[in-house]
DNA sequence: TTGGACATACAAACTGGTTGGTATGTAAAA
DNA sequence: TTTTACATACCAACCAGTTTGTATGTCCAA
């Protein structure tokens, strides 16, 4: 009876649509790159045409930036099992953290990549918007994983001494590295292998196992 | 006297033509990645037209390749220095290793960068000829550095059990997300944290310090 | 020793197709 | 009736690659 509501049978659903190019751009970015991606073709994968487009899209950048964004925001809805159990050991955590991390490698058999990675490879030395929305995501990362060092740091006696913030960006060059170099040779897992080494690293901070 | 006497003085050099478009390649790569850089502005760059361009290589791929190549030729040549002194403690090769790349952070304030990744990261999902190029400079890499490995497991006693293989690839999944991150978060001096985690993480597996 | 046949190393101009982006039209929603 | 959400048609610039022309070197025969 509200004006609102048969607002979910109307066919034009403008957030629907944006969040439909956002899922194209994804899609085909991450297989692609941002540059070889073209807007005609994330148009087709999105089912719009590019009048469409850049209704909902200032430009090409605009978009690029907003599927960092939301890359993001996924991201830390799948790590929020290990981040957000905040009664939880923080070792404990991490740990949960790097399982997570392993099951990214088990999906499936395409490559696990990153769409921040990817974008600050192939675009942060020449675009600033792109720098600026991958550092702050890369930032995001690490600061969460930094809490969680800075917390086992209180409830665990050391065995080595360690900046927790160095730590994280240690771990998250690491993360990235491994999907870069897992991509290229083909290998989820050497990834896997690389993720039992940053275990184990972390492992060994502490002096109670 | 003979005949290829002034064959120097000729201002035809085919071969330095070739090499002025790998190099003229490599730094317009390094700063924008395969895709956003145009055969038109290599040439430009190299000071050729097209028309010679394409009597050198067959097409842009190619040239890719050869960059790559020539890419990780300039690469073992860098670190020559720790890797060929057989004669050294394993050990101290791979710190010396170490310092190579930490001076690669020192050389100037642009970021540090491979052309293997950034070619891994942009075009070996989609691309098989870059994708074995890269994958076999990151093998030659981490096999290198398998080597001092396996060669520093016979000097040294040893503090934890590893497979010189795995650690190879998690140092170079970390070197190459590190410049990665380091790109981004324009700071050279997470990548030296990382560098100097990294030392200390392969001493530690070490008994003796 | 020289001169001509031939191959090599480029330059200039062009091609078909693609690029990101725009101008304009139209139907649905408010 | 006005605004929003698209579709259609179009554009100049640029893309990798080709065609064609020409200067330069190489080799062999006279």
């Amino acid at each position: 009876m509200s004006k609102k509501a048969d607002s979910t049978k109307r066919e034009r659903d403008p957030a629907a649509t944006r969040q439909r190019l956002i899922d194209a751009t994804v899609r085909l970015m991450l297989q692609q790159g941002f540059s070889a991606t073209s807007v005609d073709q994330i148009c087709k994968e999105a089912g719009m045409t590019k009048g469409g487009f850049f209704h909902h899209f200032e430009n090409k950048e605009a978009l690029g930036k907003a599927a960092v964004e939301w890359w993001g925001q996924m991201g830390t809805a799948l790590y929020a099992d290990a981040w957000k159990d905040t009664t939880l050991d923080p070792l404990e955590q991490l740990h949960r953290m790097f399982d997570i991390m392993v099951g990214f490698t088990r999906r499936s058999d395409d490559p696990v990549v990153c769409m921040v990675g990817m974008m600050s490879q192939e675009m942060s030395a020449t675009n600033p918007v792109f720098q600026a929305a991958c550092d702050k995501e890369l930032n995001l990362w690490t600061t969460n994983v930094a809490k969680m060092l800075t917390a086992a740091k209180k409830r665990h006696k050391l065995k080595t001494k360690f900046d927790p913030m160095q730590v994280a960006w240690f771990l998250n060059s690491l993360w990235q590295g491994s999907m870069l170099v897992g991509k290229t040779c083909r290998s989820q897992e050497l990834i896997r292998h690389n993720l039992k080494l940053a275990r184990d690293y972390v492992d060994s901070l502490f002096a109670n196992p």
